[in-house]
DNA sequence: TATTCACTGGGCAATATGCCTAGCAGTACG
DNA sequence: CGTACTGCTAGGCATATTGCCCAGTGAATA
């Protein structure tokens, strides 16, 4: 659950160098090979690093707009809307939230107009009492995680702060 | 910019078998170990596919606690906001958006008490006006990008539908 | 028709992987 | 105090994969 200095690095090191060998971790990090490997099965089986997936770009696959949709349920109808959205491909993800909204909804689509087209298949729903939409300009900080794993690791007892 | 078909098998093949080599996903997709080479460079160089960081996850890193702020900026203090917010480790993602509030910004924390530590963290800058912030609950669709991947791949032209 | 392009199928040396052993230090526990 | 136990190091070894090369083929294009 807590992670070590150590696993901060593997984790930073692979962020910044996917395609980095385990081999050639271990060069970098100054630790046996077993090590290195122990520690990212033991991340991995921890549920620390989920996983390697591709990072895709929707603007690159022709989805240059982003849009956030604060939808209000009607009683009950949870679990109804949840499987409606699951099936619309431009819905990237899909939060349960507190406050007036009740979910809140990453989009994408094609062009402003083409984002009329998804809210009315998001919304075309009968438990979905209302919709509200904002459109993202811009991405300062793109998702990222480093700065929590350095965090995380600094954080962690008894460990020296990367003696290298 | 555009995908076709081969294309959408190897992000999707990517996506489901991350540790996969370029070798086994030629057998896999029946095509020879160079083409899969060639457009796994192409993806890449064009965007398409921006990188394989390994995808960690806050909550068991000791943040189960995700939020959004809602936040309004005061006149031109834009790009000192944009600054202040990236020097917080917490803030995993931050956006600019239409509509009332002016960014929306993305939050972990260790507890519904330690978000109001990161909150304070957050908005104790000049810039910020006023924070309004909904806390997660559930993630009933986690971030996603195969089903769009497939609708962008099955709508490529002139590529036949998956002959295998 | 000639050219270009993407793909195939193969060959090669260098490298990485998975899996193993053995030794060693630190720590927890009886 | 002695005894596990754990995590790390360091190395060996067979197998698999990589990166890079080539020549040939078919289809689209100039």
């Amino acid at each position: 659950m807590a992670i070590d200095h150590l696993d901060g690095r593997i984790i930073v090191l692979l962020a910044r160098e996917p395609r980095i060998g385990v081999l050639e971790m271990s060069r970098r990090l100054g630790v046996a090979r077993g090590t290195v490997q122990a520690r990212l099965d033991r991340l991995q089986s921890n549920g620390v690093i989920r996983g390697f997936g591709p990072q895709v770009d929707p603007a690159a696959l022709g989805y240059p707009v982003t849009a956030f949709a604060t939808l209000q349920i009607r009683q009950g109808q949870g679990p109804d809307v949840r499987a409606h959205l699951a099936t619309v491909p431009e819905v990237l993800e899909l939060l349960t939230t507190t406050g007036s909204g009740d979910m809140l909804c990453r989009l994408v689509a094609r062009s402003n107009a083409d984002l009329q087209r998804v809210i009315d298949r998001v919304v075309g729903f009968d438990g979905i009492v209302r919709a509200s939409t904002t459109i993202v300009m811009e991405n300062p900080v793109p998702l990222r995680i480093i700065p929590l794993v350095e965090q995380a690791a600094r954080e962690a007892k008894g460990t020296r702060p990367d003696p290298r």
